[in-house]
DNA sequence: ATATTTTTATGCGACATCGCAAATAAATAT
DNA sequence: ATATTTATTTGCGATGTCGCATAAAAATAT
């Protein structure tokens, strides 16, 4: 259970300066005092998919320290405490997610029609949400690492909370954003409502990281996904 | 934070013998021991409350023993270790609603369209995760007290997952037969598929149970319920 | 070389959490 | 009345969890 997913994010290991000191090609003026010894995005990616798998709660530092090498103290010096921790390894976790939203949701011209697009993205989302990358069979029911420990922990840590708020809206945003845009540009008529549409398309995301959760395949999740958007783009 | 909502499933309390010895009017032949100081059924009730607001890892047995005034021992007794106690609370909690659900998802021949039922349906729905019954205005996020806790812990407990599963499937199949019936009844076109139908509904009831945990009011709600409603029964 | 800065290593202490065991209490059966 | 059954009470012990404090290590600045 080490190898859950590699989200690739713009690499920015430097200003966090990377395990050997002089392959940071960089030029990041080295700083004063002793080098880290380990890439605190390397281990963000680690602690993301504990949490992920374990929850909030049921993830200790303990945990986390033993499976980075990375002793607690120095977790804490670098991320704060439990909280700024998880809250950091979210952060990273929807920018992967955002960054690859934003290749695959461009409404230009035509890069394909509007039911390809929408397509393309519920690909990405059930990737994601299934672990299912190219031919990374796993076992595990991911689910959206986000949702399946936000949720649980929302009303008791406020931050948790206005995260969570913050990402529903950033989401609603921008597919009101992109069927806004699809709408001017003639992909669907001028008598829907891209709120409407958007809100479709924002539930049966939500549909779909509750059923991966729960065991559902790629198939299973395809196969909802096929009925829905033949459904809404006839 | 002590009054979240009163499920009021068929008085069960018999069998479980409730505080008053004489108080239960049914004919249980009274049992040998010494008789229960508790009612099991308003202690899962209180059990509920406090894994809904908390998640079950950040509840302990001593807050519940707290709580309800139970010692940990005699929950033990009565119902299990915490895993048995968390799955007793939330089969109360799913049959609440589920109830709820044969009184509203009637669909005989004419209780009102196909659309009125829905939008009881939904009612419903954002009744509960709101919190807001009638002028309860509570401040709490609620959302859908399995749903939020379930996901949590799915990975970790093969018995809490396999319910999760059977969740879906039950609610899956719930609507499947509404709409089955609907469309043998003529409220919806004999192009259309139930069972897409069914994707749609349920879709969007996952997606009032996260917007009402993350903070979103009943008129919030209320007006994705209609929009969708509308698009989909115009 | 020495001082300064930053990270790392080690460990302590307070508290929470759970399972379990032993003693006590309150009812019914004989 | 006595025995039996079931609940309750009390408390111990092992483990986990986190924050903090102190000492050591590895780099740069002067």
């Amino acid at each position: 259970m080490d190898d859950l997913k590699t989200i690739d994010l713009p690499d920015v290991t430097c200003g966090g300066q990377a395990a050997d000191p002089q392959a940071c090609a960089c030029e990041a003026p080295r700083k004063r005092g002793r080098p880290r010894a380990f890439d605190p995005d390397a281990v963000l990616e680690t602690v993301l998919e504990m949490f992920w798998m374990r929850g909030f709660a049921n993830t200790s530092l303990d945990d986390i320290s033993a499976a980075t090498g990375v002793s607690r103290p120095s977790l804490a010096a670098t991320f704060g405490d439990k909280e700024a921790l998880y809250l950091k390894a979210m952060e990273r976790y929807r920018n992967g997610i955002s960054t690859k939203l934003d290749t695959v949701l461009q409404c230009t011209g035509r890069d394909g029609s509007l039911r390809d697009i929408i397509n393309r993205y519920f690909d990405v989302m059930i990737s994601s949400y299934t672990g299912e990358t190219e031919a990374s069979e796993t076992e595990e029911c991911l689910g959206c690492a986000f949702m399946c420990t936000a949720l649980n922990e929302a009303p008791r840590h406020e931050s948790i909370m206005s995260v969570l708020q913050g990402t529903i809206e950033e989401f609603d945003a921008r597919f009101e954003r992109f069927f806004t845009k699809a709408q001017e540009l003639g992909h669907i008529g001028s008598n829907q409502d891209p709120k409407v549409m958007s809100q479709m398309i924002t539930s049966l995301t939500s549909s779909l990281a509750v059923r991966a959760r729960a065991g559902a395949s790629r198939e299973d999740l395809q196969k909802i996904v096929d009925a829905t958007t033949s459904f809404l783009f006839p």
